[in-house]
DNA sequence: TCTGGGGTCCTAGGACCC
DNA sequence: TCTGGGGTCCTAGGACCC
């Protein structure tokens, strides 16, 4: 049965902060406030690239990612700092504090960016007056400037949000697209690359408006299934909507890390791989999740990165399981040649909760009949909703059978599901 | 004097099953 | 007897974003 919905627009906000972890530096010591500053890992182990650096800088021209020396080159009285992830985990705590003020419907996207559904919060005044307020507190409160986007949806709200930085306010309606959005170049749009506009310039589409009359089956047969998505979006049409939940439902827990040099010596590699696997235990433990996938990434000296995985035949959160496998990948597909990088990825990630429930509904074999079975997987769906299992990547009927008796039993589900045969 | 680290999503080929 | 058409899972790589 398909619901009917009135069709009502929304009013999607997205709100940025700007320059965040020089903000956040500069509200810790106003000192640092109206100077040029950078945040930027340590040179001295190949680390040294701008993360964030505040306008004063950009004015010079100091941009993220470009290495320190560049940076300095450009801005010789450029302050530099380590990053203080403690610090802007904190603050962003609190910035998703005041936006949860206003509304339960907040995506946060990343530590310092978030999407809010205020369609139905007319109470609190209007779209612009409500974003005003929330720029005033998170300005007066926490000392630190965002810009917001107001538009009927996240594609349009995200584009919105950096038209004015810093402490922007932007509405960007169905009518002012050909004004305000059609005449950007193509490589401002969100969801566009270099490489994605490199594509694109060979069939002479510089702008978004050029895309907008781009010829939508050649999109197709140039960007795949992105062609249409991308030309929908600059048409202003995104219907995808603000999940909160999403947040939650992280699917890999990953770490790495680049040498101080280029190595080819096991004893050093093999102490990286124990280091990276305590970093995403610790923080798999921390998020009570499992994985069950394990990837490991190498990066060469002359920057060639590979990717090597396996699935694991059970979920784990243990230390010696993700070393040993990760390992095990390492010594089969390492060229010899020299590393700059490794990393490692668990992936197919879940609550530890979940995966309990799967493991209690197959324990029960151990005592219980078929239909017990069955009695188990009604009441545990009633329990947990219409798909208690969506977490395992499926549905029951999908879930891995590890005995014999598992085997049999899921096959009758399936038969029972889905009718027999072709 | 080169180029970090955390993620998500998509594609594509092969294995395997019905 | 001579070649179907789904579907899912697995693995590897690539693009993109902050």
């Amino acid at each position: 049965m398909s619901k009917w919905y009135p069709k009502k627009g929304r009013v999607i906000f997205h709100v940025d902060m700007n320059s965040f972890y020089a903000s956040v530096e500069m509200a810790y010591n106003p000192e640092l406030k109206g100077k040029a500053i950078a945040i930027a890992g340590n040179p001295e182990e190949r680390k040294g690239i701008i993360v964030t650096s505040s306008y004063e800088a950009r004015k010079k021209g100091v941009k993220t990612t470009m290495p320190l020396w560049e940076a300095k080159k450009l801005c010789p009285e450029l302050l530099v700092m380590r990053p203080n992830f403690d610090r802007y985990r904190a603050a962003s705590r609190e910035i998703f504090k005041i936006l949860s003020d206003v509304t339960s419907f907040v995506q946060p996207v990343s530590i310092d960016e978030g999407y809010m559904d205020i369609t139905d919060c007319q109470h609190l005044g209007s779209p612009l007056e409500i974003a005003e307020s929330i720029q005033k507190r998170i300005a007066s409160e926490l000392d630190l400037p965002c810009s917001i986007g107001i538009a009927p949806n996240k594609f349009l709200a995200k584009m919105a949000s950096d038209m004015k930085k810093p402490m922007g306010i932007t509405v960007l309606r169905k009518r002012d697209l050909a004004n305000k959005l059609w005449p950007l170049p193509i490589e401002e749009m969100y969801g566009i690359g270099s490489k994605t506009a490199d594509k694109l310039k060979k069939l002479e589409i510089y702008t978004i408006k050029d895309l907008v009359e781009a010829d939508t089956l050649q999109l197709k047969r140039l960007l795949g299934i992105n062609g249409e998505r991308l030309q929908n979006r600059a048409n202003g049409l995104d219907s995808s909507p603000v999940d909160p939940d999403a947040v939650h439902e992280f699917k890999s827990i990953g770490s790495s890390e680049t040498l101080p040099q280029d190595t080819t010596d096991y004893t050093e590699i093999r102490q990286l791989f124990a280091h990276l696997t305590r970093n995403v235990v610790r923080r798999m433990r921390r998020k009570q999740a499992v994985g069950r996938g394990i990837q490991i990434m190498v990066k060469y000296h002359d920057y060639k990165t590979i990717t090597r995985s396996r699935k694991l035949p059970d979920y784990t959160d243990n230390d010696s399981d993700i070393l040993t496998a990760s390992m095990d990948l390492f010594e089969k597909h390492w060229n010899e040649e020299p590393v700059r990088l490794l990393g490692i990825t668990v992936q197919d990630v879940a609550e530890k909760r979940d995966v309990a429930q799967q493991l209690d509904l197959f324990t029960y074999e151990k005592e219980a009949s078929k239909e017990k079975l069955y009695e188990t997987i009604d009441q545990l769906t009633e329990k947990y909703g219409k798909n208690p299992f969506k977490k395992l990547g499926g549905n029951v009927g999908e879930i891995e059978p590890r005995t014999s008796f598992q085997k049999d039993f899921l096959n009758d589900y399936k038969k029972n599901e889905k009718g027999e045969g072709d």
